[in-house]
DNA sequence: GGCGTCGGTGACAATAACGCACCACTGATG
DNA sequence: CATCAGTGGTGCGTTATTGTCACCGACGCC
């Protein structure tokens, strides 16, 4: 581990529940000595990573972001190429449709769409997707190399979320293997208790997932025969947002999607 | 400078121009060691601020921006709060406004709304604005710290953009005292030759101008008697934007905007 | 073949980071 | 008021990381 990865683990405490963090909260955070957490935070903050407030001394994300943001959407417009597939989807099944975006260890919705409908899944901008409890987080680990899934999981006992929430690395695994099989992921009140949701994977240059393509609907609504209609459906415009975004698409994927259009 | 430093500092070479830059690349234009660039360019790529194309090898600009530039606008809507006082006055005197955001260094165009008539000024989201040849950049100079707007300038000569860009920074330093006791900037042709500009001062809560409100009309309609007009509105707008960012106006900003208001 | 790139590797000497003790300050508590 | 536990921040010797340079295989060019 160099300093460098050190210093930048650091704004991986930041989140939407702890957006400013004083000095020695970040040395017990992260284990570090308060003046080598100094030093990197005076580093983050000369590149405008962190920022300080005045009065508080507490530290927050900086504003070089918003710049490095609109650059890169700029020269690699993701979100832009990726939102209209979500949007299709929310409005030809009518439900919340979210895709989780891979970074630095962790899936976050990116993009979320929501249903038009007033009962309907909430899903917020931003919100992380734990891998073993979401179809995003299901997704990701069934279409990563096995080896990645077993190090993103960890050891276990994992976070249990509700009654329904898979505990066992080891188990979510064997599910994993077949979501992998099957083309999507599923999951039924594994994360909230009243949500089942489907999603199909989206593979960067290299032909790896670095996203996910979800559709969350309430319990109610999510009988069966609409299940695997909607699994259809993701894996359908997973494949396309794939192709839009200059993704390699495996040869096995793209056999698994076509014999699942042809059975519809 | 520390080893964090140097990592980051390698993202600043990316640009708009250059999105995509590879390892020799790296090398050259930093001027470290092309092993040492390797090594924080893992660092930033584990950290998800740096991705490698599969097959060109190069490197752009990651994902976690997107992450971090979300949850940094959901605690701090800076963009969010900032962006109705550039619509206000864009609307009201119905020329393009923009407003700068200062991180790391450079003063960037974070905010824009372009005039509603046909015959307007563009500005680019993301622009670079050159702290000697826009009255953005004129206006962060003038109301810094004399040590620190000497800092940004450098020695010179400054890059000449046109036949009445200033290339002296002795030159730049004494206009930016005019601006200073005049409240806002002013720039005639010193970027674009057809753009007349003014810019006032956005502070944060330690009373630092951090943003520029600016308004930039073309030449032909910025009589004198419209550029004092503008003058006095962006100096107006930009006080209630900083107190609207919870930001500090120094007293003695606070006069000579008071001042203004009267003379209209 | 021969040359100039490229991305990437390995190892030693040089340097910068680690981590401790310590300071000044603030705010709560007896 | 004195104490205590917390905060943000500093200085310095020891130690681990970083800088540097030579080198590798691959690719494209002539």
């Amino acid at each position: 581990m160099t300093t460098v990865d050190k210093a930048l683990s650091l704004l991986e405490y930041f989140s939407d529940l702890r957006p400013e963090i004083g000095l020695s909260e970040f040395a017990r955070l992260s284990g570090f000595d308060k003046s080598a957490a100094l030093r990197m935070l005076g580093a983050l903050v000369r590149a405008g990573f962190v920022e300080q407030d005045a009065q508080s001394r507490k530290y927050r994300l900086g504003r070089s972001f918003l710049r490095f943001a609109r650059m890169r959407e700029e020269a690699f417009p993701m979100t832009q190429v990726l939102h209209p597939f979500a949007e299709r989807i929310a409005v030809q099944t009518g439900e919340t449709c979210h895709i989780g975006v891979f970074s630095a260890g962790t899936l976050a919705a990116g993009i979320v769409v929501l249903s038009p409908q007033s009962n309907r899944v909430h899903v917020a901008q931003g919100l992380n997707l734990p891998f073993h409890a979401t179809a995003s987080g299901l997704c990701f680990l069934a279409f990563s190399e096995p080896e990645e899934a077993r190090r993103l999981l960890g050891e276990g006992p994992l976070e249990k979320y509700n009654a329904a929430t898979m505990t066992d690395p080891k188990q979510v695994l064997s599910e994993c293997q077949r979501f992998r099989s099957q083309g999507f992921s599923l999951s039924a009140a594994n994360f909230d208790p009243d949500v089942k949701s489907v999603a199909a994977p989206i593979f960067d240059a290299d032909g790896r997932v670095f996203a996910t393509l979800a559709l969350a609907a309430p319990m109610i609504r999510a009988h069966d025969s609409a299940t695997i209609e909607n699994g259809r459906l993701v894996c359908a415009a997973a494949m396309e947002a794939t192709k839009a975004f200059a993704g390699d698409v495996p040869g096995w994927y793209a056999q698994i999607v076509t014999s699942l259009d042809k059975a519809a």
